[in-house]
DNA sequence: TAGATTGTTAATCGATTAACAATC
DNA sequence: TAGATTGTTAATCGATTAACAATC
């Protein structure tokens, strides 16, 4: 196994293994080798083997990847059997969609409490996940340390909330604020910028044109 | 000004930017160099001369770059002021979080119609954007052209949905459903794969220890 | 065994950084 | 004018691709 730094681009690029994996699965299919892989992903068989071989060595020669091994591989890689714990704090139209459709468990989080400052949603319950009070933020969190915290409060509150998160030791903040969010110490902060994405697409759709010749 | 062919890496800065230039004119700032706005973003001045200068020389020499122009500038490459017009499909609660919190006019986008197939929900209003009947869309579109499409569906009516888009002429689809899909045609496919985001705050909790020796 | 396909090393390509002349 | 900072060319660094010996 060749020990390398992982690049940032392979970590972005594991998920998607992982999505096509589990495709792969419920469609029966037992093995792969990169150059298919490759074809089904728009990858070079050259860039998969030189992914994988940065955790391990996962194939067989001649033969190509058990479907069923790799995947576990990878999701074991990405930390999805590390059992992590989070909770979400703010109950808005975001929280509650988070809340009722996004499958926490399928991707190895458990949603142990959601927070908010509106008594009317205090006490409310998400498929077994309760509505705290945000004031009890702290508290909580000294008893029950969570590895990471969703963030889908108003954008004014995103800062003070993000620092209060890290400083009771929450790992990493999944942030939803559309807000840039300054390192905290050590906290790790993954950003879902649904600006971000929907003004890159606005340039694809603006010069489209641009693109072809 | 240097005409190169534009990187995807830089196509993502973009919107950073963007978001960036609208603080500092918030806070009053009107002139900014290369290495302050290095500084504030964590990018060497050097990668922010050379972004900019993918699109014309927007600086001045001794001086540095004045925020409003800026701004503007890069407003303009992202395609802000073209007034794009844009469909939402699927009214569930990503839908709705969207209809109701998300500020598509801020980015350039118009919402002129969201559509469903659930009957109590078809005749809502979400500030202004009508619910009409999924079953209208290709006749509303040959009526409407539009350039996006906001996909917030089921994952099991992701694809059928996104290829009746792709034929009616839908020129890039905004999808929220985990989705991978595959190129439709011409059709421009931006992803917002919540999962795929879960899944690299995932690895970075899981090998945070290993990142700093 | 022969064919297929891996893991890995070497070659290429592209993106980031450094340097500096131009100039406000 | 002198200092600052740009735009751009050259140098470096890292990521992707190609090639191939190893081997199932």
């Amino acid at each position: 196994m060749k020990r390398c730094r992982i690049s940032n681009n392979v970590i972005r690029r594991l998920p998607r293994y992982l999505r096509h994996l589990d495709d792969l699965q419920a469609r029966g299919i037992e093995r792969i080798s990169s150059s298919t892989l490759g074809d089904q992903l728009g990858l070079t068989p050259s860039q998969i083997r030189q992914d994988f071989s940065c955790f391990g060595e996962f194939g067989q020669q001649g033969y190509g990847y058990h479907v069923s091994a790799l995947r576990e591989q990878i999701a074991a890689i990405l930390g999805i059997d590390r059992g992590h714990e989070a909770i979400l704090v703010g109950v808005g139209n975001m929280g509650k969609a988070l809340l009722c459709n996004f499958d926490f468990a399928n991707w190895g989080f458990r949603l142990v409490s959601a927070f908010d400052v509106n008594p009317q949603r205090i006490g409310e319950d998400y498929n077994g996940v309760p509505v705290r009070n945000a004031e009890d933020l702290e508290s909580f969190l000294q008893q029950h340390p969570v590895e990471a915290a969703v963030l889908t409060v108003p954008r004014e509150a995103a800062l003070s909330t993000a620092q209060r998160l890290s400083q009771c030791g929450v790992t990493a903040i999944w942030n939803f604020t559309n807000v840039e969010l300054p390192a905290c110490g050590e906290t790790i902060v993954e950003n879902m910028h649904f600006s971000d994405s929907l003004l890159a697409l606005s340039y694809f759709v603006a010069n489209r044109n641009n693109e072809e010749e």
